[in-house]
DNA sequence: GCACGGCTTGTAATCGTTTACAAGCCCCTA
DNA sequence: TAGGGGCTTGTAAACGATTACAAGCCGTGC
């Protein structure tokens, strides 16, 4: 009927009420009489009213969003994660913003301008290879909307954060291959500097250890957790003379890209190479052969990265600054004994 | 060093001018004098100021955002789409809100919620399955914003739209394998009612009858675009007595799902069936065998919607309301000639 | 000398909500 | 009957920007 869309003086008037009156009935029913608070319900639905938000923002010096930066949008490891968080932020009123920190020629100047309390009530960082020096300038600058890590994180700042336990997934796996036996596990890297990256090697080289055997540096494949940079990693592992019987990839899609790329190349897994990947995306268990892999919690990864910027943006200190969620080992078709001891059986 | 974030009336203070003056210097530069402009930008500089998106909302009447509203969050199908749309979109201004319209059981009630234009300047629609009476009552009942559909689309209603040439598609891949010299293709659908599975069981069936074939009932397995439901029909291709010796798959995910249970069960891919998928998705080319699929211009169509979009919220008049995108075949290795034509040549 | 128009700037209203403060009402107690 | 306290409500001032309107200034033409 009406054109114009109601405002809380059209609800107010239809109610007989002040403004005052309506927001109260809305926010805080408990405070208002019941006959009102069911005079200004009645004139609600009448009107068809919905709340500003840009007006309530306006007064109540918040944005009701909260931005995710992811470091690419178009990687579609983090869907899940961000639909986890969605699902915790949005009962709660607040919109989730996607931005991701390196596409663009500008994505520094971007980052900055998301480090600041007016364009977000929160902040979830996805992305730990922000160089720590812009961080803490944006820290320092103006003030930050409370912030919280997820996945990732950057060392040497007091932040609080989500994440899953990187160093016992690597130690899962190498247990897992030498509990078939393998004495020669060979591992592909995330990217260098990656935080990810370097927790999951971390944790490889330990186990590695722990079960008597040593990393051999010719046996490490740097990749970049992409597709490409599995299959790449099966070109090397080819031109190797001496090869290991097994490899840990830190992710499930460098892992499908190294067992695709040598397949294609006559390599059969696991006859010839065992493989385990990381993250336990969907698609890990429906190649050929199924993916034994680390699960990663992903959906509830985002939920308590949401939750806890929930708890901070109420002003709630923290009870865990650090939450650290448990991972575990997904057997599949991927691993098997090693050659040499083809008498033995397939993974249980 | 200060605490407060500064506001238009800090850099008017310290340039000496007024708010007014600030406010043009900033949106409209051209008709303040050039020396005052200066003193400004200066102004800006010294106080760190940034615009209360809130404040320019509530007075401009508008959110300054838009939602793209899909199927679910979590697929990672949308997320190069996406991310073309947030990259047409954020040079001007708007922020992307992504929501999806399947999760939670008030899905329906949200979905009316975003329906409105006080939470959003324009909508993009990624889901054909709303059903349209839901849309038409959004449509009368009050202001809606600019919508358009992505992907699918919702027949009956006249709104604009982007969507790829699906018919074209499948035609493509009956062609394709037509021309291999198969004559038994069968087809794996997407869900029943989704306008893409229509538009491409369409196209299919046409193809076929073009190059002399007809459409066999139990060559066509109903899926629902997931990596399970592809499993799923590899059971039912194995039933099989008489079995199609090519099946084009609406989805890449279906086709993964598809291929890699058929090959735990000792089928050959391409030697015993071939296998066409749709969308060209990243592991299209790094599983074994690299999939021959149908190339959707992901990226291209978000950014071809955000602009549609945009062009809408400006209050221009589109110059064409349904863009259609072409397709490309994308021949990779998991098609060859059928087993009869054994002395054949592999796919080029 | 005056009117006029172009350029630039300031004044002040406005967007729609929330919320501090005050005030009205009613009941109870002294 | 006065006063106090609890409950409920209204008044009006914010929040921080944009923008319609008016006005000042200056040069030009008559």
């Amino acid at each position: 009927m009406n054109r114009r869309t109601a405002t809380i003086q059209d609800v107010a008037r239809v109610a007989g009420v002040s403004t005052a009156t309506v927001s109260r009935a809305l926010s805080t029913p408990g405070v208002v009489a019941e006959t009102t608070r069911k005079a200004v319900f009645a004139a609600v639905r009448e009107t068809g009213y919905t709340v500003n938000q840009a007006a309530r923002n306006l007064r109540q010096r918040r944005t009701g969003s909260v931005v995710a930066l992811v470091p690419n949008i178009a990687n579609p490891f983090f869907s899940r994660i961000l639909s986890g968080v969605a699902a915790t932020l949005s009962p709660a009123g607040y919109s989730l913003l996607i931005a991701d920190t390196q596409s663009g020629p500008e994505a520094e100047a971007r980052l900055m301008g998301y480090l600041d309390d007016r364009r977000a009530d929160g902040l979830i960082l996805f992305d730990g290879s922000v160089p720590r020096a812009h961080l803490a300038r944006g820290l320092s600058a103006r003030p930050l909307p409370p912030l919280v890590f997820a996945c990732e994180w950057i060392g040497g700042l007091d932040v609080p954060g989500v994440r899953i336990d990187n160093a016992e997934g690597a130690r899962l796996a190498v247990a897992h291959l030498a509990g078939l036996g393998h004495t020669r596990i060979g591992h592909l890297a995330g990217p260098p500097g990656n935080v990810l990256s370097i927790s999951r090697a971390a944790g490889f080289a330990e186990a590695l250890k722990a079960h008597g055997m040593e990393k051999r540096e010719e046996w490490t494949f740097d990749g970049d957790f992409t597709l490409d940079s599995g299959a790449f990693a099966a070109q090397r592992w080819l031109e190797l003379g001496d090869r290991p019987t097994a490899v840990f990839c830190a992710s499930d899609e460098m892992a499908c890209g190294f067992v695709g790329a040598l397949q294609r190349h006559g390599v059969r897994v696991p006859e010839d190479v065992s493989v385990v990947g990381f993250d336990n995306i969907e698609i890990a268990g429906h190649v050929s052969p199924p993916l034994t892999t680390v699960r990663q919690p992903r959906t509830e990864l985002g939920e308590r990265a949401a939750a806890q910027l929930m708890s901070l943006m109420a002003g709630k200190t923290l009870e865990a600054r650090e939450v650290v969620l448990p991972v575990e080992l997904v057997e599949r078709e991927s691993t098997a004994p090693p050659a040499s001891h083809a008498a033995g059986d397939a993974a249980s």
